[in-house]
DNA sequence: TTCACTGCAAACGCTTTGCATATGG
DNA sequence: CCATATGCAAAGCGTTTGCAGTGAA
């Protein structure tokens, strides 16, 4: 209960910070928008747009894709939600509120995404802004790289069979 | 003549280890090929694959779309060239050989991509990689940031007129 | 000669856009 | 009420694919 407790006192604060956000920028708050939140706090993981409307679908909660579009959008704009691009077109998200700050490496085999944390990280980035005279927002950094292979094949972390991915 | 020796020599040694590569896989050592190397090693700028393709048609060289993706998916493989997506859907190549390992600060107002160095980023790079046993075989590593605008509202550093853009 | 490579164009897949309809303020 | 969001489908756009013709080995 204590986990579920937890979840619930996150989804209040998002959609706190989100109705703050849309009356500031007077932006009507659509149940839409405010379903497509509380999905995406749902879980942790990462998704990407597909996955979310299917998820949405799976609901029973009509939405369409160009109204999950839009949304995402705006919740990138709060900072609710941050934008990753792993070295394929596909745009990749996660959740930004309640979660400690990260960043990725991801298997070159099955191409799943790991997290770590470093905080030198923090101090070049705020090196180098003061160094080239900008304001940082964000960054991104991804590690990539190959996981030892058994013997029958398969990938030591998640025990599946390699099928290497171009990048 | 100096920079031009320099320039040539780089293209030289490229051309050796492209050879070198294609023999190993017994690919085909076709002259699109090589010109597409050429090209790309003819600057240090970073660039997508419509850009690559129109300065080939430039120079009448007759290159088809679909070859300039097969050749950059060698060259990335054989570790000439290094591919990048800075957050949108485009997919940014620069040319990897003789060059220092850098990261990049990407403008968020004009969309500008600068270089720098940080030697505490491979620090990270082979520490994250022995804690969750993977070898690393690349990073990414962007930053995100703002520049301080003029009275005009220009930026100050490319000194353009600033058209805020969507990550 | 042969088969991998090229050029071209069509197909693909993610994202954006246009327009009629619905609805929050 | 009316301006803004939504849903749907079509268009956009970077990338991939299929196929007939070409040329490296």
């Amino acid at each position: 209960m204590q986990k579920s407790a937890e979840v619930d006192a996150t989804k209040e604060a998002v959609k706190r910070i989100f109705t703050e956000y849309l009356e500031r920028k007077t932006q009507r708050k659509t149940p839409e928008r405010f379903a497509i939140l509380d999905e995406i706090y749902s879980k942790k993981d990462h998704f990407d747009v597909e996955t979310l409307y299917v998820q949405m679908k799976n609901r029973n909660y009509r939405v369409s894709r160009a109204t999950v579009y839009n949304t995402l959008d705006l919740l990138l704009d709060c900072g609710l939600v941050i934008k990753h691009q792993f070295g394929k077109n596909i745009a990749q998200f996660e959740r930004a509120y309640g979660y400690r700050q990260h960043d990725h490496l991801i298997c070159n085999m099955c191409n799943k995404v790991m997290e770590f944390c470093d905080p030198r990280i923090q101090q070049i980035q705020s090196m180098m802004g003061d160094l080239l005279h900008f304001n940082i927002t964000h960054h991104s950094l991804n590690l990539y790289g190959s996981p030892k292979i058994d013997k029958d094949g398969k990938c030591m972390n998640c025990h599946k069979e390699v099928n290497i991915k171009k990048q």
